[in-house]
DNA sequence: ATTATAAACGTAAATTTAACGTTTAATAAA
DNA sequence: TTTATTAAACGTTAAATTTACGTTTATAAT
């Protein structure tokens, strides 16, 4: 080691949105607290950062050790870094945000860690600044929802209009204009529709589509910037 | 200390935007390196966090000992935590970016701790991982740019209509059209028009405006959303 | 007076947004 | 076998915004 300088504990910190489709509403993962200070308590999904591990490999382990999922939206938020933020000793935490599809192989791997899928409007008190993390999170999440296609992590792949339109007024918290929506939304040309029909929700039933990841990332390599500003 | 786990050393960089009001271009605040490893290569200014110190302050301490500024608009990037990032040990890096009114006082003060200012095209290379911080710090300074008065932060109290163009075309690296600029920046009403000219560049002389933070703030608790996209 | 020129002001077509109304496909009831 | 029902899909139009230009004005130098 060729500095000398003081030396500071590293977490992570993970929120973690989960879509449910069938509730049409937006769950956030807790789990409670096992080690003193707080234990009990409900806290973000969150580990230590080991000596010789990237931030972004800790938040993959903290994420599949909760979820058992791998391979999915997974980005670093913010760093919380109060010298006195937690009573345990000095902890300087990164915060990460995951969005994933919710179903109940989630809820049973997570069941298994405490942890537990709470509705956003639902929420117990969080240890220490976590509150704030959600927060954070939760604007990142309206945000992000106009300018990049984060929908589509929250939903199966294969999905309906008027369910995409669902997530995103649950996200806005506000009901869209349908057909404004789906004009804006099939505008982008970055749906595929499929001639399956879902029809758990009407009679007529409504067409399938998939998202263009591909497509999408193709334009985005030259410069393309996609617009949801519904 | 209650928790057992690895500790890391946690540096903070800080990425400094300043901008030339009499050159009209954009510049970045850089030093050499006093230590090994890359001791006398360029790096964005920076420093170890202190055990009983906030990161904000960490940030603080290390602009002000560059710049000799306090109260400017400082703020949290990213975090930066490969494992092997830095050969000098395992260093936790936490990215702020700072605008400032560039003058000649900054420039005496960053000379007497071996810094310098940049223009964003003629840039050396830098140690580590601070290209990628620079990169992202770009990325942001146009992304802010469209959603916030940053602009402001960046010029002196008084400026003409002229100048704010001119810094926006820097930041966007093009020429916006200056009637519509124009339109759009008075149709905020957030400008503050002063019966002063600058004849500095022409005979006729352009009015000197004031950017109203108070109104801008006030407006900012009730939702209100900058939007200059010009 | 005339000229030069940056600064300030103006306009109109094209595009986008916002707010609605209408038709269609399938099922279930009459 | 009609008819009613309803989510899904499609359509229209006025208002607002954006884009791309042209024109006038104030001042110093000639």
């Amino acid at each position: 080691m060729t500095y000398n300088h003081p030396k500071i504990l590293v977490a992570i910190d993970c929120l973690v949105f989960g879509y449910d489709t069938t509730e049409n509403n937006l769950k956030v993962l807790l789990f409670q607290r096992e080690v003193e200070p707080f234990a009990g308590e409900w806290s973000l999904i969150g580990g230590f950062v080991n000596e010789d591990e990237d931030l972004s490999d800790g938040a993959e382990r903290v994420l599949e050790k909760f979820t058992g999922l791998k391979d999915v939206f997974l980005e670093q938020l913010s760093t919380f870094g109060k010298a006195n933020r937690d009573p345990g000793g000095r902890v300087v935490s990164i915060l990460y945000w995951s969005l994933i599809k919710l179903d109940d192989l989630h809820r049973d791997i997570a069941n298994e860690h405490g942890a537990k899928w709470f509705d956003l409007d639902q929420l117990p008190e969080l240890v220490v600044d976590h509150s704030e993390m959600l927060k954070l999170g939760t604007e990142q999440l309206v945000h992000n929802a106009k300018s990049r296609p984060i929908g589509f992590e929250l939903l199966p792949e294969d999905f309906t209009l008027p369910q995409l339109k669902q997530l995103y007024d649950a996200i806005y918290g506000k009901s869209i204009d349908d057909r404004n929506f789906r004009k804006k939304i099939l505008s982008t040309d970055l749906l595929i529709k499929t001639d399956k029909k879902d029809k758990t929700t009407s009679k007529k039933g409504a067409f399938v589509y998939r998202f263009d990841t591909e497509k999408y990332n193709e334009l985005r390599k030259q410069g393309y910037h996609l617009d949801l500003n519904v």
